[in-house]
DNA sequence: GCCAACGTTGGC
DNA sequence: GCCAACGTTGGC
């Protein structure tokens, strides 16, 4: 099994969200960068786990867990014209883009801040808090899912 | 293939 | 709102 962290702004779709929706089950789509496709593509894989964190908010972090419940499949927003993540290169014949289903496991009594994790000393090689990361796809180790999850 | 210009992310 | 960091675009 992977672990994750998947960035996501509350303002936009947050944890909330997640809980709201039927099963409380979302497709993670409109990722347009090559190096998180790959990961949503070709590594994720159902029962994955996820740490779902909040950016551009007032306290940035880790706010609850989801887990993969369908593998990497066509992002077919990008056929849409009309959408926002609408891309003229991608085609149902030839899709450039892919995304994943997640589904929400458990949200924590507390925000696991990007300050906290920042200055722990078993979280430095944490892809989230190395300088000028801004993919928001990052994997985990199972050490740091251990170190982040005792945070709690 | 180089690289300047521009756009986006996201913390602060 | 600012700006550092990084990705993408497009002229050459």
């Amino acid at each position: 099994m992977n672990y994750w962290l998947m960035k996501t702004e509350p303002s936009e779709f947050g944890i909330d969200d997640l809980i709201l929706r039927p099963n409380q089950t979302e497709p993670w789509d409109g990722v347009r960068n090559y190096q998180a496709r790959n990961m949503l593509r070709d590594a994720m894989q159902v029962g994955d786990q996820v740490f779902f964190y909040h950016s551009n908010c007032e306290i940035p972090g880790i706010v609850g867990i989801a887990e993969i419940v369908k593998a990497g499949y066509p992002d077919d927003n990008a056929f849409e014209p009309n959408d926002k993540h609408y891309d003229p290169k991608s085609t149902p014949e030839k899709p450039i883009w892919s995304k994943v289903d997640v589904k929400f496991v458990q949200k924590f009594a507390r925000t696991l801040s990007l300050k906290e994790l920042k200055a722990h000393p078993a979280l430095q090689e944490l892809a989230l808090v190395r300088r000028g990361n801004r993919l928001s796809i990052n994997p985990v180790s199972p050490e740091q899912w251990a170190v982040i999850l005792s945070l709690e």
